[in-house]
DNA sequence: AGGAAATTCCCAACAGATTGGGAAAAAGAA
DNA sequence: TTCTTTTTCCCAATCTGTTGGGAATTTCCT
């Protein structure tokens, strides 16, 4: 990977466009960027050198595998652009915490936690940017939380799927066409719930004419109504 | 409130204590500082001029108003030393966030966001610490959601009881003694279950010998099961 | 002290979702 | 292609925790 193509990169993520051009060439010189095949796991470094991701293109899966083997946990599934890793900046490893990518060819540039605080404190507009990302993650996180103790499986499943249409959903004539990167697992997982009921739910709505699926695709058959 | 007192409560927050003797004073004085009674409510200010609050002594309460009436969320119950409202400085108001003090004499200390942010850019050695907060706070709701999905109700409760303990319990002799401000419809809104199971089991807790309770006190009996 | 409001307490019936059985279909590997 | 693994699919039994009834108790207010 070229140094320009890792300037390219950062430049286009909106975390870090806000840098001087000065900056940024710094910034991507102490930068490690990688291409990451689908089901490759992304690590979070040492204890101590720990270090933080930029999603720059693809789908990644972060799980939790603290708990039992059976149903895991999916802490979230971010699309580009996001961040991800040791978000305190602390050296600290969260518990269990993985990361996967879900779509071939994922790149992800990523710093220490060391220089990367060093680009913060030497960036002060930087600063308001992470402060608001991971504010937002932390919101997300509340609805997803509500949702959980309000609504029941289907209503979750529903709000997830309309979620990801709206982060990642493609228009194609009156239709909204979702690559479907996720098994029925990963959104049982998501929604904490089964498999078998992600299942039956998915058949409810596709009897009841909201959508169509298969294993490569999802289409959503009113935007009006997944809006 | 005198402006010592101002400088003396924001000098004690572990979040400003890195801050120069000279910026704090700079702080104090934009600073607003207030005593709130318990049951009162705590503004998070208009759109566009919202404000962040330090907690520097009392319990908060954060709930959520934007769904039901009836069985309300709580999103986070604060012990002093504790930071919240726009953590995002955006100027956005939070989906129906309301604050609430929890006990007498609760001390609020509070910036505009706009003045908060000028005091972090002028800071760099501030941002970690906040970067740091606003991750913990993100951690913690990953592990209660956690908690929401692997755990029953009573496990739940066990849960919330420890943690409970571990931020706000006093050792007194072999016990554990915690002054019980929250009611049982309080707790239920926390750990997203029923009153009516949250005096159950708080019932079988007491029968088997694990805590004794009453309005005003929790006692925990054995400190090594609750740990 | 007396009355109103909030909180705590109890029980039985019900509902939504899980569990655990197993089978078919698709994807990936060799 | 053929074999293996993963994913999707289905059904019936079961269960955890809620709902909604109402009563007793405590706190708060005057």
């Amino acid at each position: 990977m070229s140094e320009e193509m890792k300037y390219f990169y950062l430049k286009n993520h909106p975390m870090l466009s806000s840098l001087t051009e000065q900056k940024l060439k710094e910034a991507a010189s102490v930068a490690k960027i990688r291409t990451v095949y689908r089901g490759e796991m992304i690590s979070y470094g040492e204890a101590g050198y720990t270090r933080i991701h930029f999603l720059v293109k693809g789908k990644v899966k972060i799980t939790d595998n603290s708990s039992n083997t059976e149903n895991e946990l999916i802490k979230d599934i971010l699309t580009e652009p996001d961040i991800f890793g040791d978000l305190g900046l602390e050296g600290k490893l969260l518990n269990d915490e993985c990361a996967e990518a879900l779509t071939a060819n994922t790149i992800i540039c990523s710093f220490h936690v060391s220089e990367f605080r060093r680009i913060l404190e030497e960036n002060p507009s930087m600063v308001l940017g992470y402060a608001k990302k991971v504010n937002s993650k932390l919101q997300r996180l509340e609805n997803r939380h509500a949702d959980l103790v309000f609504l029941d499986t289907k209503d979750r499943l529903i709000r997830f799927i309309k979620n990801w249409a709206r982060s990642d959903g493609n228009r194609v004539g009156d239709k909204i066409v979702l690559n479907n990167y996720l098994t029925h697992s990963d959104i049982a997982g998501f929604i904490a719930t089964s498999r078998q009921s992600v299942n039956m739910l998915l058949n409810e709505l596709r009897t009841s004419g909201l959508l169509c699926y298969n294993r490569k695709h999802i289409e959503l058959n009113n935007p009006i109504v997944w809006n």
